[in-house]
DNA sequence: CATAATTGTAATATTTATTGTTACATATAA
DNA sequence: TTATATGTAACAATAAATATTACAATTATG
């Protein structure tokens, strides 16, 4: 992955949960991040969509989790917000009359399944709480 | 990663350990993944500082392999390819008056060494040699 | 009820990363 | 001497990531 959606999400999760029952505005997790405020609301979209968090609208309102922060894995934020395998892209178009060329995306795409798996399973035995109670 | 890197790299190699102790040329080999020569030249650079690999220039020139691909490992490709960590960016200026902001980016680091190390350790039990008699 | 504060989202701009291309100096087998 | 390679720099084109502006819709509170 090269961009910083993990770490984005990561941090907003932490001070969701660092403040846990509390609504923090998109403004205040912004200021955190030092991040434009509309790029944080994209991405608690998508949290929200995948179920780890809630908003409340207007005057007041805000952020929180949406589950128990020992209910969130770091799996489960990887899961939401990764757009590339860990090995990157498959080549885009490789000679089909070549026996390797025509074979490689497949092996490729075996490959990163089998190192994601590998990824996924190191990140489900570590919780948000546990993450968060880093902070002081 | 969102790039075709390690893709590249891998096909190359797998080309090189297909017709070991042949001297494929870049033109040849750009041929069988479908991208420009220069790539696959810039790419090659790369991988013989690495060690993996070695050139001839001239006329009946190319590239081979500088081991045999039993002592190549996918950790030594993904290692000399890899630009971004597993999980992406840090953040890239977050706010070291925040509890969470100051310390997010040393936790994230010792994250991605973490989930590195069990790609890597995933990887180097898979040689060159066994991933290239995949292909007939 | 009116106001201020907030989310949700579209549209667009800017910046950065990736990939492709052209050109040519240098090397070497035949 | 010629044809065919590598090595590399400079630049062009495309794609991805991030930032910004704007505003409709919502809601607590005085």
């Amino acid at each position: 992955m090269n961009n910083t959606r993990f770490a984005t999400a990561l941090h907003i999760l932490t001070l969701l949960a660092y403040k846990e029952h509390e609504w923090l505005s998109s403004d205040w997790i912004a200021g955190s991040i030092n991040v434009n405020p509309v790029i944080v609301r994209k991405e608690l979209g998508v949290l929200m969509h995948a179920g780890l968090v809630k908003s409340r609208k207007g005057k007041e309102g805000g952020y929180s989790l949406d589950k128990n922060s020992v209910a969130i894995t770091l799996a489960d934020i990887y899961l939401t917000v990764k757009t590339t395998d860990v090995l990157g892209k498959k080549n885009l178009l490789p000679n089909p009359k070549c026996p390797v060329g025509k074979d490689i995306n497949k092996k490729l795409e075996g490959l990163n399944s089998v190192i994601d798996q590998s990824v996924i399973k190191e990140l489900q035995c570590k919780t948000l709480k546990n993450f968060a109670e880093n902070f002081h």
